[in-house]
DNA sequence: AGCGTTGGGTACCAGCACTATCTACGGTAG
DNA sequence: CTACCGTAGATAGTGCTGGTACCCAACGCT
């Protein structure tokens, strides 16, 4: 299809789709002729997985950039590539930093023991932590034990559902499924903690808090 | 204490911190003199908590004002105020946005039957699932039913750790704690990914960033 | 041949969150 | 008394991101 069309299909304004293409986060279409390309399904879904990242994953265009890059490149080292790809998603991290972290390390403890105490999102854990520290609303060891047990089950469940075949696809599936389903994840506890506020308020009684 | 003592115990910028009096996030201290004010605790406290909503839950200043207007009115109706503020978080829902939203609402159904429709919540949730949709990634019923558990039994969890007694107290320890812990769950949830992939098969490799 | 579309390029712009500088005064040390 | 540092208050400017606008010349379809 010609450029005109892309735009017509994905809503992406023509200005926008040039200025992807100028930055390399879209591949330029097939060119016939000096004056006309043409562009295929590919970019739409392209455009798609750029506007997903940026508005909904609220990743900047540099992090975009990583993401794909990943994707595209047939990987030799599918781990490395993918700890490459999930360390550019936000929030960021320095590149200079190392631990120790103290508060993630004894939250991490709960989750399990096979974590990577110099990943990414160590730090992260930690920064994230310490903010809520110092507003007061410090994470108890209950409520780190209980969190922790919530996310390692639906980590089990994703796990559970990639899709087999080439590491390439699972790839694409772990990295896009890290950065896509966390504002889902998100969104969901805030509707629960309005299910819970108004059952209780509402008189409806549940009782079946568990940890 | 005087201001540059609020710098230094802040770590905040002298030019930061009169731009965040500029704009009404942080209150004025008390005036002695024409050229002297004085800053007491809750100046600490308040620029923690505007360093924390921004650079943690990544609030813009925009956002950042109406959340401290909610914690220091005295609110005739708290549940108006909680609504308010937390629809301020990110992400950003327009005002004139309404239903039906078709994928949430599926969605919600899993999580509880307390859930108003209207709410912001539920804007947030359809658009991350059209998000995630959109590029190949839309939700099974069997992931939105364990995801919906699991965040049902964390919102169980904070509901049941709220601080009782006056609801000033209550309203912004429920804001803060939507806001801040959000990005704790977020990095729980990468690090648990990192643990059961590595438990399972992938036996001693790294599953997030390279050293 | 005429006309709209395209590629390619440069320039410009808006929003955000600061940051820098200036003025003027006032409290304090010497 | 005088010098000087700290401060309040105001205005202007900066750096970054993510576009957006416009222009021109070359196509290529009819």
């Amino acid at each position: 299809m010609r450029i005109s069309e892309l735009v017509e299909r994905t809503g992406v304004p023509l200005a926008t789709v040039k200025y992807y293409l100028r930055e390399g986060l879209l591949p330029p279409g097939r060119a016939v002729g000096a004056k006309l390309s043409l562009y295929g399904e590919e970019h739409v879904r392209r455009l798609a997985l750029i506007r997903a990242l940026r508005d909904t994953a609220n990743l900047p265009l540099a992090g975009v950039r990583t993401v794909v890059a990943v994707i595209d490149e047939p990987s030799p080292d599918p781990v490395a590539s993918l700890g490459r790809a999930v360390a550019a998603l936000p929030p960021a991290v320095a590149d200079d930093r190392r631990g120790p972290y103290p508060r993630a390390e004894a939250v991490a403890r709960e989750i399990g023991e096979h974590i990577d105490p110099g990943s990414a999102a160590m730090a992260q854990l930690e920064d994230a932590l310490a903010a809520a520290e110092s507003v007061g609303l410090g994470i108890s060891p209950e409520r780190a034990r209980c969190y922790a047990r919530h996310v390692h089950a639906m980590a089990e469940f994703d796990a559970a559902h990639v899709p087999a075949g080439e590491s390439g696809r699972a790839i694409e599936h772990v990295v896009l499924g890290t950065a896509l389903y966390e504002p889902v994840i998100a969104a969901m506890r805030r509707l629960a903690h309005q299910d819970v506020a108004r059952s209780r308020g509402a008189g409806g009684v549940r009782a079946d808090a568990e940890g």
